[in-house]
Formats: structure tokens, sequence, C-alpha cells
DNA sequence: AGCCAATGTAATCACTGTTCACATTTAATA
DNA sequence: TATTAAATGTGAACAGTGATTACATTGGCT
């Protein structure tokens, strides 16, 4: 044991390097030898475990959009016990976590760097829409991907939409995150119509 | 003339160079030395007129700012000739053009790879920011841009939230254009009562 | 004990952005 | 017009990147 040569759980620990490279430096600063030298192995040991620097970001990005996704059905089961609209609740828990982990979120979303078709990556972010539904439709499970009403399209865009333009600094750049969570919560609330009121 | 040693127009060249490789190969294969080949000049000459590559693909992105806000111009237009929805013209042809030139929209919101607090990026995309909401605002000129209230960030979100997320391809992955612009069109009229209706 | 698969290493490759000293051309000035 | 200064392009280098390969070390299985 305290083998220094064998780490032990390498792909785990390169996870969480990226995470703290990110944080720290910004997406860009991720390389896979900075990964490997925080983590104390050499760069070529990553290989074992990874195919590529794509897989390794896939992997993260997965990793977020779960978390992501967590976030977001406590979100929803708080504003059920308290008996609030559940959608709010859900699309500002989204917002809040891009607001927080801005590598994350950018991470999760950075199509270029990402194998899009990789499995558990399709399926972390189709868990993330349903969750996102399941704020406003109540045909929660078993959903077909490819139904997509025009009330789910507009949520979906609405709330991600936001938080990339957040992110961004496209918008609101100069607001605090309490100022832009205030915006949040105002534009949640004016979709209600376009998404409950429909008859 | 035609000394094949100075260029003529090298600045320009190359941002066409940018825009023909990320069409045909996509935004990771926009490298500089790539731009300088199919320009016909060595590597070291983009730095007479970019200090950066980021540099270089702000001027892109810029520049595709620009075009994306010509065609949500002319959309308005045609709108009001016809007196139809000039907000669901504008958004429409944002959603348009994200599909007819993803390297374009893609290149545009690269935060990580570009300058985004410089000046003329900023300015375009503040126009791009009126264009949409001369949509549906009637309040066009002198925006403040710190004014932004719930409708116009709901507008702006929603599209540009439906344009990412299609050509992420991380919803309505399999439709067509036609099926997508539907879509999109779906989508924003059920938008109109929480953009125009409030009282 | 001994072997094999798993895991880590070091050296190396092609490629990237960038810089620097130098070459060439254009434009301005005398 | 001749000379010079500024603008523009070149070629050779640099460090850093992802990736591959042959080799070293280890732990678990029989």
């Amino acid at each position: 044991m305290k083998s220094s040569y064998h780490h032990g759980d390498l792909a785990e620990s390169l996870l969480t390097a990226v995470d703290e490279i990110a944080t720290k430096f910004g997406l860009e600063a991720v390389t896979l030898r900075a990964c490997a030298k925080l983590v104390g192995v050499s760069p070529s040991a990553a290989f074992r475990h990874y195919a590529d620097k794509k897989s390794l970001l896939t992997a993260f990005a997965t990793r977020a959009l779960q978390q992501l996704a967590g976030a977001m059905e406590k979100a929803r089961i708080a504003a059920t016990e308290a008996s609030t609209n559940p959608f709010h609740a859900v699309g500002l828990a989204y917002v809040e976590f891009a607001l927080d982990k801005p590598a994350f979120f950018r991470a999760m979303w950075r199509e270029e760097s990402l194998y899009t078709n990789d499995e558990q990556y399709i399926a972390a972010a189709n868990q993330l829409r349903a969750h996102l539904e399941s704020g406003f439709a109540n045909t929660l499970d078993d959903k077909d991907p490819d139904s997509l009403s025009a009330e789910e399209l507009l949520a979906w865009s609405a709330v991600h939409g936001m938080a990339k333009l957040f992110v961004e600094g496209t918008v609101a750049k100069q607001d605090s995150k309490s100022q832009k969570l205030a915006r949040a919560s105002a534009m949640l609330s004016i979709m209600d119509p376009a998404l409950f009121d429909r008859r």
C-alpha cells in the first residue's frame, strides 16, 4: 500500500482535477498534463482510463449534468412540499446552479469538446429535460424524447437561454447573484400564462 | 502590383478563411496556421493584423453578430410591411440563422475563445438585443442597457436558448430544418400572452 | 511462488500559438 | 527622383499541447 506507483482511483481523481482547475482557472486551462500533474501522475497515465481528452471532458460534463439534475430534483420536491410553483423552483435551481458553478455549467454544454453521442451523456441530458418538464408537466415518466410540445420547448429554452446569457455575461453583467436570481424569478413568473393558462 | 509578397487585404482574407474552415470542418479545425495556409501566407503574418488568435476570432464573431442583426432587421421590416407579428418574424430569423450557419452562430457565443469586452463585439451584441426587442417593444432607440424588463429577458432567453438547443443537437436532433422552424414558430406563438397580454 | 492483466512511466511525435530577427514592399519626404 | 521610414510578410525558433509507443511496476489469481 501507499505504493506511490499505482494510484488507486485515477479515473475519479482526474475528474476532480478537472473540476478544480476549471473552477480556479477556467475551462481553457484544463489540460491533460495539468490534470495529471495535479493528481501526481504522468500525463500518459490518463490514457489508461480515458481514450481521449474529449472522453475525460465528456465524463466530467456527464457528472455535471447529474449534479444539476440532482439540484433540480431537490428544488422540485421542496416546492411540492411547500406547495409553491414547482416549475418556478426548478427553473430557479437551474439558473442558480449555473451561477454557482459556471465551470460545470459551461463544460456540460461545450459541444465541440464533448462526445455528444456518448450514451451516458445523452442519458444525463435527457434526465435533465425530464426534471425540467416535471416542474410543469404531469406526464413525468416514460416520455418519448421525440414528443416535444411547444410548452416544453419554451420552458427548456427560456431557462437554458437565460442561464447561458447570465453565465456568458451577455446580459445583466454587473448584477449581483441575487439580482440575477430576482430577474430569473420575474421571468419565470410571466411565463406562467404561456405554460399553464392555455385553453 | 501582383507582388506576391504583400497580400493586399490580409486582415479581411483571414476572416473569410475562418469562415471557410469553420463551415467546412467545424470550429475546432480553425487554426491560425490553417487560415494562413489557406490564404497563402506564412503563419506569423497573421500577427501583423491580429494580436492574438483570440482577437481574430473576436473579429469573426463580431462579423457574425452583425450578419445576424442584419437578418433580423430584414425580417422585422418584412413583417411590418406584411403587418404580421414582428417579434415572431425576428425570432424565427434568429433561429433560422443559427440553423443555416451553425459555425457563425457557435463562434459568436464562444465566450472562452473571445475577448468579450472588446468594444465592437459588445456593440454588436447590444445591437442584436435591440433588434430582438424591436420585435415586440416600442422603445426601440436609446435603450439603457441596464434596464431589462422581464419580458425582454424572456424573449431574449427563449429565442437564444432554443437556437442553442437546436444547434447543439440537445433537442429535436432528428428533425429537419423546416420541422425545427415549425417548432420555433409554435413556441413563439405561445409566448405572445406572456409578452403582450400583460395587464 | 509465479504469471498475467492492469496500471503507470519516459521518450518521442506532430501540431499548436507565439516571438524574433530579418527581408521585402509601399509611401512619404527631401 | 532618390532615399528613407513605416508597413507588411518570412523563416526559424520556442514552449506547450494531445497522443502513441515500448517498457516498468504492481496486484491479484491460480
